[in-house]
DNA sequence: CTGAAAGCGCTAACAC
DNA sequence: GTGTTAGCGCTTTCAG
């Protein structure tokens, strides 16, 4: 670990014989007044120290930091989620293809009664915020208030004026029931994950919507709380047709607690979808490859990461004012959907 | 987005009618020598102002960043990963709770091209690295020599000496490999990740190493590449039992493959553990809820990257030279492996 | 075409 | 007890 002295612009100065501001200059290729000479002088010293600018200095010196914040809430293992991990691979890939790097921290308790999200503008440490899983109990994002570049990814918060970008999940929500609909399923039931986050409220608005416009209705009876995990899933369906045997098809908020809910139905008896449908929300990659494959609502997630990240830049560079945005979503039918077969309990009302 | 005028220590010294010097005493608390007097009345200014010390500042004067760098390979949105995932959320926990934040880098060709990585310690991005998902291709990681504080995470690299914290992946596959001889398989395929990571090498040693000694052997023929995806995870296992249908259990290098392997294999109409025995490694949280559930080596994973982490930090501060270590791994019994069969053709070598 | 000097916000010797 | 000053490494006026 024999850390060898850094080269600081100083030895360079010195070594190519010309002054800070020259090295500086030539650095930055504000060199138009800069001789041939000089600046080939001053590039070898460079090349020949291996000396790079610090970045410390430089930001410190024009006030920004060149990172970007992700800031993600605290749940089993923040980072082992697939939704976040996509959403963090097209921020990451974006903030880079624009030279910015990402810092990624956890919004627990300890941590935002501490202050430290305020912290990470206020000790500049990043340029931008990016929440992630963000719900309407969050009141911690109204510290942003409107002089801070920030923007909620792939949700809103109701209540707070903030940035966002996100998928259209009321839309989501249609196409699901539609679909359900259109295979003749009359019983429907519904595992929804964290109430408090507002895109989990635009689905069922969209999903009851369909369902109330065709006189089928969405009874208390029919829902269950799938907590967005894979065991909540199971569990939750589970709930379900045992309270009603007479379900058909389930629409479950999230892919995770869909292939949940399949993994509960079989401990059940219950096969996919012979004896019930079940069509989930996100279409993780993993959809493909459940036992059926996952009929499910495609979302895009990644471009929604990307795009958020694009627009926080815009926003910091001030060539945006205020972002709000919802991209498109659609439907992508595999295994895990059919019609319910005749003459049983759940063909009929 | 009214960005009011940060508020430097400058303003607090002023608004304190105290000096520079004394504020910045005061809230380092190398305040012994201050009255109690003036410490109150800077602290008041201070909470008045809302000040808090630009970090880069510090950071410019301390020469440390207080950051710690994540070198992730390029994958399909590298941060999607499960098991990438479960690293970073160690790595990030284990940061925090030291007052380090996590920067996250892709270590791409044009990255790597560009010498991003080595910029990272010259330009004073971070004080320590961990690389994850390094391969014995990766020979950049020479370029950290031995004057920097990185370390490889969970994997080593062969002919390059750097500090690193792993799992004992040779054990894992020495566990495998006792677990199905013991339930009576003779001819078990294998489905490997990328041959160039070391721990791979590693695994099958380990693996072999059983069979070898219980006069089984392991040709080419029950052998096939995984690619560490589900995808082909599916592909390997169809191609080994077309190969040789006698094959009656399957080591999976991980738990993706192994969950395609067995989606697969119920594809040719076999039925998993009935037909063909699965077991995979990692023990990922999904291991538990495919059908059937699956029989994995459990891997500390989340053990490795705050360890790691841990040991980085004391390498950082000197409290530590070298850093070498090997986690325990151990047996997870669920729903995939059986016995085989009696008088099926596996049964006889 | 080039360099001296100020300043970004902070810490720490060293006075007083 | 408290303040002055230099300096961390860089960029950028402003002179020359």
């Amino acid at each position: 670990m024999a850390k060898r002295k850094a080269v600081s612009i100083k030895d360079v100065a010195r070594e190519s014989n010309a002054s800070l501001t020259t090295v500086s200059l030539v650095l930055n290729n504000r060199d138009g007044r800069i001789s041939r000479a000089t600046r080939e002088r001053v590039l070898s010293a460079v090349e020949r120290l291996g000396y790079r600018p610090s970045r410390l200095a430089q930001s410190l010196q024009s006030q920004r930091s060149g990172f970007l914040g992700i800031l993600v809430p605290q749940l089993r293992h923040a980072f082992a989620d697939i939704y976040f991990g996509e959403l963090i691979s097209a921020i990451q890939e974006t903030a880079a293809e624009n030279d910015y790097k990402i810092i990624l921290d956890v919004a627990n308790p300890r941590y935002l009664e501490r202050n430290h999200h305020l912290e990470l503008f206020r000790r500049h440490y990043i340029d931008g915020l990016l929440c992630l899983g963000v719900t309407n109990n969050d009141t911690y994002l109204d510290d942003f208030s409107d002089d801070h570049p920030v923007i909620v990814v792939n949700n809103r918060v109701a209540g707070i004026d903030l940035d966002f970008v996100q998928c259209d999940y009321a839309e989501a929500g249609r196409i699901a029931a539609t679909h359900l609909c259109e295979l003749g399923h009359k019983k429907i039931g519904y595992i929804h994950g964290a109430t408090e986050v507002q895109t989990t409220a635009d689905l069922r608005d969209g999903f009851e919507d369909v369902l109330n416009r065709l006189k089928l209705s969405l009874p208390t009876s029919r829902t269950e709380d799938g907590l967005y995990t894979e065991e909540g899933g199971a569990a939750a369906a589970i709930a379900l047709l045992t309270r009603d045997p007479g379900i058909t098809a389930i629409f479950s908020g999230n892919d995770k607690m869909a292939i949940g809910a399949i993994s509960g139905l079989k401990q059940i008896g219950k096969r996919v979808p012979d004896d019930v449908s079940v069509i989930g929300c996100d279409d993780i990659h993993h959809a493909e490859f459940c036992d059926p494959p996952l009929t499910t609502i495609h979302t895009p997630i990644f471009e929604v990461g990307a795009r958020a990240c694009k627009l926080l830049l815009d926003l910091i560079s001030s060539k945006a004012e205020s972002v709000r945005e919802t991209q498109a979503v659609s439907l992508s039918v595999r295994k895990s959907t059919a019609a319910p077969r005749k003459g049983r309990n759940g063909a009929t009302q």
